[in-house]
DNA sequence: TAGTGGTCTAGACCACGAG
DNA sequence: TCGTGGTCTAGACCACTAT
C-alpha cells in the first residue's frame, strides 16, 4: 500500500520507539545496517534519520561506538528573533518608523570593540523607534561599519529601517545574538513611553560579511509587552511503519 | 591531489560566492545539476550542501522555481539554554543547589493551563535556588505533571535539582521556551539577592513527552549577571575547490 | 584491528508548483 | 505541462575510535 520507506518514517518510528521506553535514555540503539535491514529500507535512509535526530540533539553517534539515546536535556533551542516589522504586521497592527537620530561618529571603545575596528574609526551611529499601532514597541540603537558598508553613509534611513536596508544591501555569513534583561533609565522609559526602572528585554545583535564585522545594534522592548518564543517540535507523525509483522514482510509477499 | 569533491567544499564554496557577491541578495543561483557538473561531483553531493544551507537560512529552496539567496536576514538563530550546573562550572564556579520549598498541590488555572491538565489536578510545585561560588544564580519555580510522571511524587529533591532528576528518568520529544524580561518583586529579591525592581531575566520552558506535558518551569536570573548567549557562523573554511581551472580536468587527467 | 558511522556516486522516480 | 528540487537505492570506500 505504502511507497517506500523514508527518512522521516524512520525518524518518526525511532522517535516512537524513544518514547514507548523501548530504549531508555543513555541507551545504545542497533546499527544504521541493522536498523536498514528491520526496517526494509536502505541504509543511507537510516543515515539520514539519524543524522537528523543527531542534529536535534535527540541522538548522540560516534563512530564505533554506536547511536544512544541522548540523556542530556540540554537540546539546541531554536529562537527565531523576527524582523520587528514581519512580527509587528504578522500580529495584525500597523507598522510604525521613525527616525531619532542619525549620525556619522567616531567609535569610542564600546562600539570599537564591538566592530572590531580601531577606536576613533568612522561609524554611522542611528537611533530609531518601531511601532504598533502608534504604540512604541522596540528602540533600536545601531551602529554600523562604515569601512566595511560605505554605502551607508549617504542613506538618509528617515523612511525604512537600518535592518531593511542591510538586508537588501549586504548578505552576511555570521551572527551573534546576546540576550539580556535591564532596567530602562530615563531616556529608554521616554522613548518606549514606561516607567523608569521598567524591565526591558534586550537583543544584542552582531553579523559579520567573512571577516568584516557590519553592524551592532541593541534593540530594547519593554518586558510587559514583549517575549521571545520558541517551539521545538521531533516529528512525531502518522507513521506508516508496521508492528511486529514487518514491512518485509509485505515486501516479500508483494 | 584531492579526494572527491565533499558536501562541505561545495557548501563553502556557494558561501565564497555569496561573500563575493558572484550572486547578490535575492539571486537565483544554479540548479543542482548545474552546480554538479561545474564543481565536478554527484547532484546528491549539491542537494546535501544546498539543503544544509536551506536549513541554516542562507539560500531558500523550491521546487520548479529554483534555490536563491535569502534576502531576509530573519534566521534562525540557535540559542543553546545549558543546564545551570554544567554553566556554572564551565565558568570556574562551584556550583551550589538548595531546595526552597517542595509540595503536592491542586493546580490552579494558571499551572494548569500551562501543563495541560485539569485545574485542580495534582501537580508537584518545587522552587529551588542555583548558586555559583555561594552567590544565588538562578531562582527555579517548578511543576511537574503527577499523571505523567508519578515517579516525582517520592523523590525529595533535597539533594539534586529536579531538572537533573528529570534527564535521568524521562526522555522527551518536545520543548518550548518563552523569554522576557520582568521586574523583581520582594520574594524574588530576596532569594536572588538583589533590590526590589532589578530586571530579571525568565526563561520559562515546557517539555512534552509525546502528548503528555511533563513539566513547566519559571528560570529567574539577575538582568545584571546574566545573559545568553548564540552565535552562529557559516562554514568558512579552506577552500579545496580549484578555480577556473575545474576539478573536472583533473579528474579526467588522472 | 575491526566495527561503526560518514560520505560519495550514479541512476531512478516522484511531487510540487511556476507559467 | 514540465523543470526543479526531494528522495530512495545499492554499492563502495574511508575515517575515526573503542578494544
Amino acid at each position: 500500500m505504502s511507497g517506500p520507506v523514508s527518512y522521516v518514517d524512520v525518524k518518526s518510528e525511532i522517535v516512537e520507539r524513544i518514547r514507548r521506553g523501548d530504549w531508555a535514555v543513555d541507551a545504545l540503539i542497533p546499527g544504521e545496517v541493522e536498523l536498514a535491514a528491520e526496517l526494509g529500507c536502505a541504509r543511507g535512509t537510516v543515515n539520514r534519520a539519524l543524522r537528523e535526530l543527531a542534529a536535534e540533539g535527540v541522538v548522540e553517534r560516534r563512530r564505533k561506538a554506536g547511536t544512544r539515546v541522548t540523556a542530556d536535556r540540554n537540546r539546541p533551542a531554536r529562537i527565531d528573533i523576527p524582523l520587528v516589522r514581519s512580527r509587528i504586521e504578522a500580529e495584525g497592527a500597523r507598522y510604525g518608523y521613525r527616525l531619532l537620530g542619525r549620525r556619522v561618529v567616531a567609535a569610542d571603545s564600546f562600539v570599537a570593540e564591538r566592530l572590531a575596528v580601531a577606536p576613533g574609526s568612522e561609524v554611522l551611529s542611528i537611533e530609531c523607534l518601531h511601532s504598533a499601532d502608534d504604540v512604541p514597541h522596540q528602540l533600536e540603537r545601531r551602529w554600523i561599519n562604515l569601512a566595511a558598508v560605505p554605502s551607508a553613509r549617504a542613506e538618509p534611513f528617515d523612511e525604512i529601517g537600518p535592518n531593511e536596508w542591510l538586508v537588501r544591501e549586504k548578505p552576511l555569513t555570521d551572527f551573534e545574538h546576546v540576550i539580556g534583561a535591564e532596567n530602562a533609565g530615563p531616556a529608554e522609559a521616554a522613548r518606549l513611553a514606561i516607567a523608569v526602572g521598567d524591565a526591558l528585554l534586550v537583543v544584542e545583535r552582531r553579523t559579520w560579511l567573512g571577516a568584516d564585522t557590519i553592524t551592532y545594534v541593541r534593540l530594547l522592548h519593554a518586558g510587559a509587552s514583549f517575549r521571545l518564543c520558541s517551539h521545538t517540535a521531533l516529528p512525531v507523525m502518522p507513521l506508516r511503519l508496521p508492528g511486529k509483522t514487518g514491512r518485509r514482510a509485505q515486501q516479500a509477499s508483494a
